[in-house]
DNA sequence: TCGCAAATTGACAACGTTGTCAGCCATGAC
DNA sequence: GTCATGGCTGACAACGTTGTCAATTTGCGA
């Protein structure tokens, strides 16, 4: 049993291969009874239309490509899921594509896999959504796109995206230490390379300047979105002088690393030291203490992002689209103890 | 700029579309002055062969799947960094689906999506690996397979498949267990709907067995590769009249929700209890302690699979493959204290 | 009943590639 | 000089689908 071909759906339905064609694309003017009997022959004959064939002659696509460069399988996954969730439902495909956002040619390479696999445009995740000068290059090859990025609000430059308020959860997350009592608070600082660092540091600032809590250059440490840096960074900040009562470390792998360095120092958690991540992968639920973070809804943003990008495609127009992180409280955080 | 077609390389090469062709399959009986010329053209025009048309006219697919249903994302990511790997190397596409392995019409699902996206074959991971019905089905549909298994031999099934020495892995760890000197070792389960549970389970059994340390069935727990089901085994031997010293979780998971329950409980690890994990997560790196777990190379595994199933395809001969995971001693296993 | 527009349907070409097969040319043996 | 050989090349059809456009049918008012 070869695999049936619109063609034996004709045959079978007594019609024309271009009424069947009709029928499976939902096109008007088809008589119903007409309909119903390519229906029945389709579904006899177990009939599904193939991809590569019906892209080739319609110089339409019917996948679009997922891109990105995070070493972060938590988010990759949650990415993945919520871009498959959107393109199931439009009857896409999904190309993932991890690549190395360093590559020097990273343009063609994207151009290439559009090309070649016939895709319909890109989802582009940090920190390739934020690089302007590839953008343009995309653009310049007319490949749509949409874009994950980090911004307080939209962003207007002409490229549509998904934008989450980093900043603003930050601030969520200072405030709330502010207000458990902390008025030494560390912050370690997440990959330069990622637009959500330095907005995530903004929040930190904001927040404590809009409470009055001076500002202090050694309790801000720069480092990148890992465990080590996290380790490493809380080190040091324990070992000042005058050491932080709580530590915000811009992701839950770094805030891994400050719980990691507690527990080295003999610090108990939260009694000694409050640790705020951000991000509430799986990882903060599921560490001793539980991680006080912030929410992204990394799944329902990227099926966002692909939503729109297959509305894009359709012609329809396009509105750029924010998300808040929302607050978790858990249980590494708590008042300050007091000074003997 | 419309993107170049074999036509325009013909074109420009003033050679045929056939020749063109040629070349680009790097078949043979091409003059070497001839194939300069085109190579030339391709590289002028920029020009890269269109996926579809190729596989509608060859018959042949240009692009394998990936069939998962894990919840676990560090084992999903390095599956599928390693299956890309081997496609990148050989020229293939990848189609990633996650899916529902006790959906009931899997097999249907995994037809179509062969059928619709052109397809060669498809790398299966557990627990769809596992499933005879489900093999044959596909079999019957005349689809390449090739499964990552857990198993301690070549199961000589007739289906190929890259197999995972989990008893083997699963023995070391608790005869390391043993040489510390613990005597009473706690297991708990993975889910029952993956091979692997039980596999490890036996494992655990035989060292106990071949080093004389007495079985109990009070210390061996089921349930699920879930932090949750950890935490709650964890509690329940720990409460105990008489509780192990040692506890070996089926994953790196359930480890840590007995990580958590230890240190609920005020116990100290690994003085007051040891726990080992299986699977080397990065979470094993970044608990506190440390988890003594098994290093499965998945991303490796991956890559065999999918290059085996790819040989499979050209109609190489295909040989199964084993891989031994390898013991990984960190900071969460030590010698039972002595008793008071 | 006829005429005409609208609704419905079908014939055919085309998308970009590769398989088939035939043709050309140089070579070397007779 | 003829003929077979083998290396190289090209013309053409075909893969399974949809776009174009023309043909046919239907519905409906006159």
């Amino acid at each position: 049993m070869g695999t049936a071909t619109i063609r034996d759906v004709a045959r079978q339905a007594k019609v024309s291969l271009k009424t069947v064609s009709r029928v499976i694309n939902r096109e008007s003017s088809v008589r119903d009874e007409t309909r119903e009997r390519v229906l029945r022959a389709i579904e006899q004959l177990d009939y599904r239309p193939d991809l590569s064939a019906r892209s080739l002659r319609s110089a339409k696509a019917y996948a679009i490509g997922l891109v990105y460069d995070n070493p972060n399988p938590y988010y990759i996954i949650a990415v993945q899921q919520g871009a498959l969730a959107a393109c199931r439902e439009m009857g896409f495909g999904l190309q993932i594509h991890p690549c190395d956002s360093r590559g020097p040619k990273l343009a063609e390479e994207l151009r290439d896999l559009v090309h070649r696999s016939r895709l319909a445009g890109l989802v582009l995740a940090p920190p390739m959504s934020e690089r302007m000068a590839l953008l343009r290059e995309l653009a310049a090859y007319n490949i749509p796109l949409v874009r994950v990025i980090s911004a307080a609000e939209d962003p207007h430059d002409g490229f549509p995206c998904v934008f989450v308020d980093d900043r603003d959860a930050a601030y969520a997350i200072t405030a709330y230490l502010i207000q458990l009592g902390h008025l030494r608070i560390g912050f370690l600082w997440g990959g330069k390379q990622h637009r959500s660092s330095p907005e995530r540091y903004k929040g930190y600032e904001k927040a404590l300047r809009d409470y009055g809590v001076p500002m202090s250059d050694e309790l801000v440490l720069e480092g990148d979105y890992s465990f080590d840096d996290g380790f490493r960074g809380a080190r040091r900040l324990l070992g000042l002088a005058e050491p932080p009562t709580a530590i915000f470390g811009s992701n839950d792998e770094i805030a891994a690393g400050v719980l990691a360095a507690a527990r080295a120092a003999g610090l108990h958690v939260p009694y000694d030291l409050s640790v705020a991540g951000f991000e509430d992968s799986p990882f903060s639920r599921h560490s001793w203490p539980s991680l006080t973070t912030s929410r992204q809804r990394t799944e329902l943003i990227a099926e966002h992002a692909a939503r729109l990008l297959i509305a894009q495609i359709h012609g329809g127009d396009v509105e750029n689209e924010g998300f808040s992180p929302e607050l978790v409280v858990r249980g590494s955080t708590a008042p300050p103890r007091p000074k003997a």
